[in-house]
RNA sequence: UCCUCCCUAGCUCAGUUGGUUAGAGCAUCUGACUGUUAAUCAGAGGGUCGCUGGUUCAAGUCCAGCGGGGGGAGCCA
């Protein structure tokens, strides 16, 4: 077919308003409705939520090519942009010329014209980018990712690569997946008959991260403000619609930051990224809006406009104890919350995100800022409306003899500790930092109830696939 | 990992106290229609009722095991 005419993405096509004018657009075809005279194809290329509508004059196609043109199959077309005089679209284009990319056979291309679930969108999770839905969650993740990296840079932050693979199995954040080049089947043994890891790849034990904290302290102590974005990758056996064995996070850590600066940058990072996903992604928003959750736009809304609820993990027992509610789990000082109790705070007592800090140190890791009562460290976790934890940070414990009590306290090998102890030794400052779980966040932002519905391709127990 | 629910056509589901040939909508195919908007109208094809075993004269239906999935819980981001 004739190659002159400009390639325009439909999200460009579909703003333009220079009638008469012959441009090439590419595509995959989401429906074909018409007649014997005239055939209507709605194509969408992913650059924005809508679809164009080709119309193609039958009397000037060849019958064997329009039969090729099926929902799914790819394609270029040569053509002139018309306003439309259908409703439904502002401009669609008449087609000159239609060239098929790609056939799909309609009577096994599995997704069709109507809805499917998400379930079962989750078993072709290779052509579930081609929805409405998954076309939106995607570009409004992209947006996400992108105005994190944004918001972090125009305040001063250095984007640290922390490691993928590590040595350290201190950060206690979950269980690890073993890195390894040994065989499995037969691995090299020490005379005492344990697993030889002195021969293996790195000569230790290693694993894929559970966290960049630890190092991006380090940076920290040195940069003054960095974040880290990257995969993390947790092997529990966590069958939830929040949690998931590969996912991405992003770890901010910040010199002389205590634990109410901590808490303000938050608060300000949050806001700033819903703000950008309205400002951004709209149309992708009013589509999961009008689709899947009607109060979403509301509550996105009433996230920027409202301050989070900050009180002391003390102040929120007192308030569960004084509710009367009826709770599955008691609640008593000391005890971790349970979901139920952070859902009643934040659904039902406030009805807005809630801040909690200060929590026993029992129940929190041990590189946390211990207070002056000896009972409690400067934790912060906050908490979301559907959502539950986003986001869990803390001032971290700056004395090194503080710190090194803790991890002896707490069992924690100190020789694989040396060089995060060297911080405290070495120049050390109070600072903070806290980690957001990036799916968790898009989970919010979209309003999808399952975290496996955010990430292109979900991994999670029993479930490696594409 | 624990608790609980589910698995019937390509998809979403119905299927009575166990009883003849398992249904519907959508999708697909064929036909009709001069501009459709999840097009509409008419017709047709399409099933190892998740798998294995058991109870019974008879199992989609009852029982057991296994597999897959959803929700809740725990672990956390």
């Amino acid at each position: 077919m004739k190659e002159d005419f400009a390639t325009y993405r439909v999200k460009d096509l579909l703003k333009l308003t220079d009638f008469g004018k012959e441009i090439n657009l590419k595509g995959w075809v989401r429906t074909k409705r018409g007649n014997k005279q005239v055939a209507f194809i709605a194509v969408n290329d992913g650059s924005i939520i809508h679809s164009i509508q080709v119309v193609a004059d039958l009397g000037q196609f060849d019958e064997e090519l329009m039969k090729l043109v099926t929902t799914g199959s790819c394609i270029s077309v040569n053509g002139v942009l018309v306003e439309s005089p259908g409703q439904g679209q502002p401009v669609e284009v008449q087609a000159r010329a239609i060239e098929v990319y790609g056939t799909a056979d309609a009577g096994t291309y599995p997704l069709q014209k109507k809805g499917h679930t998400l379930e079962f969108l989750r078993e072709i999770a290779h052509l579930r980018p081609r929805t409405n839905t998954f076309g939106a969650v995607l570009r409004i993740r992209h947006a996400m990712a992108f105005g994190i990296h944004k918001y972090y840079n125009d305040r001063g932050f250095v984007y640290l690569h922390s490691p993928i693979i590590t040595g350290s199995d201190a950060e206690g954040a979950g269980a690890m997946f073993q890195v390894t080049t040994l065989d499995v089947e037969k691995p090299p043994r020490t005379e005492t008959g344990e697993v030889d890891y002195s021969k293996d790849f790195f000569g230790k034990h290693t694993g894929l991260t559970v966290s960049g904290q630890l190092e991006g302290e380090l940076a920290a102590m040195a940069l003054g403000l960095v974040y880290t974005f990257g995969p993390t990758f947790r092997a529990e056996n966590s069958n939830t619609p929040r949690h998931l064995a590969e996912f991405w996070m992003i770890e901010p850590e910040m010199a002389f930051y205590d634990i109410t600066d901590n808490m303000d940058l938050a608060e300000d990072m949050l806001k700033y990224l819903v703000q950008y996903a309205l400002d951004t992604c709209y149309d992708d928003l009013e589509f999961l809006n009008k689709m899947y959750d009607n109060e979403l736009l509301d509550r996105l809304k009433f996230i920027i406009e409202n301050p989070f609820e900050r009180l002391s993990y003390t102040e929120a027992i007192d308030i569960l104890m004084a509710s009367g509610q009826k709770f599955e789990f008691p609640v008593s000082w000391g005890l971790d919350l349970q979901s139920e109790h952070e859902r009643y705070l934040v659904e039902k007592h406030f009805l807005r995100p809630v801040i909690l800090t200060d929590y026993p140190r029992d129940i929190k890791a041990f590189y946390m800022k211990q207070n002056d009562d000896g009972k409690t460290v400067r934790a912060m976790d906050v908490l979301f409306p559907k959502i539950g934890e986003i986001i869990g940070g803390s001032q971290r414990e700056e004395s090194y003899e503080k710190l090194l009590a803790r991890i002896e306290e707490m069992h924690i090998p100190e020789k694989d500790m040396w060089w995060y102890l060297d911080t405290r030794k070495f120049g050390t400052a109070p600072h903070s930092g806290f980690g957001l779980g990036f799916e968790r966040l898009i989970l919010f932002v979209t309003g999808m109830a399952n975290i496996r519905d955010v990430i292109p391709f979900p991994r999670t127990p029993q479930n490696a696939e594409f």
